[in-house]
RNA sequence: GCUCGCAUACGAAUUGAG
């Protein structure tokens, strides 16, 4: 099952679909019984493709094997539906996995608060977010960018500030995502001097710009006239873009 | 038969229109 399983990951992974679900439909004949595992790689695959009625199918389909969804099962399924923009369904979703005794966990609650800073509002997003410290369920890095990234998308950079001293107060180091968005933010906002404090706050803290962060910055320089300090910077980092995709 | 291990889920940028 391992085998199998790896083998259709990495085929949904890249989107080939048929020839993942031709794998699985193998499987019976070499007498593997599928599992949780080999289901949610499928269904990861169609929901990443948009075909969310195939990725509930077999979700369904799961109890054939007296098999029921797991919490991987509902977190990717609720991510499905938050990228068609349906973060009403997920959150509906969200309940009724919490009805059947699954507890929610940091990557669960993470989608719903993206799912909800991206097409609902922040407010419902810090909502899910007191409700997980409620549960007993620490925000983590991924939280914190979740939400950052809402207010800087917004604009709102005092509010997106408030929360970066937040979560370093708590002992959360920022990662390179953190700062990525908060270069974005302040470069959309045309605050490009504050942007490249952060890149060196960044930098000090001991990581690297990386693709986001540079493209950020000299999108924001070219946009403001200054094309030849980005392609200045872009000279000084080329190093930095190799090996990203 | 039991226990354990290996494979699955979350956040950031760029891409004017026809």
């Amino acid at each position: 099952v391992v085998t199998f399983s790896t083998l259709i990951d990495g085929l949904c992974k890249v989107g080939e679909l048929e020839r993942a679900k031709n794998l699985f439909m193998e499987m019976a004949k070499f007498c593997v019984i599928p599992n949780n595992f080999v289901y949610n790689c499928l269904i990861f695959g169609y929901c990443k493709a948009g075909n969310l009625s195939e990725a509930f199918y077999l979700s369904s389909e799961m109890e054939r094997f007296s098999l029921s969804p797991d919490i991987f099962t509902y977190s990717i399924l609720m991510k499905g539906l938050c990228e068609m923009g349906r973060v009403k369904e997920a959150a509906k979703l969200f309940n009724k996995m919490t009805k059947e005794g699954i507890i929610a966990n940091s990557v669960t609650y993470n989608i719903l608060i993206d799912g909800y800073c991206k097409n609902e509002s922040l407010e419902k997003g810090l909502e899910v977010c007191s409700l997980m410290t409620e549960k007993g369920v620490d925000p983590n890095v991924v939280t914190y960018s979740s939400l950052i990234d809402g207010y800087c998308k917004e604009k709102k950079m005092e509010a997106a500030m408030g929360l970066y001293s937040e979560m370093v107060i708590k002992g959360l180091a920022p990662d390179v995502v953190v700062f990525s968005a908060l270069i974005d933010g302040h470069t959309k906002d045309g605050n490009l001097k504050e942007a490249f404090r952060f890149q060196k706050e960044m930098k000090e803290t001991g990581l690297t710009p990386n693709i986001f962060t540079l493209n950020s910055l000299i999108d924001g320089l070219c946009k403001d006239g200054r094309s030849r300090d980005a392609i200045k910077l872009f000279l000084e980092n080329t190093e930095n873009i190799n090996g990203c995709q």
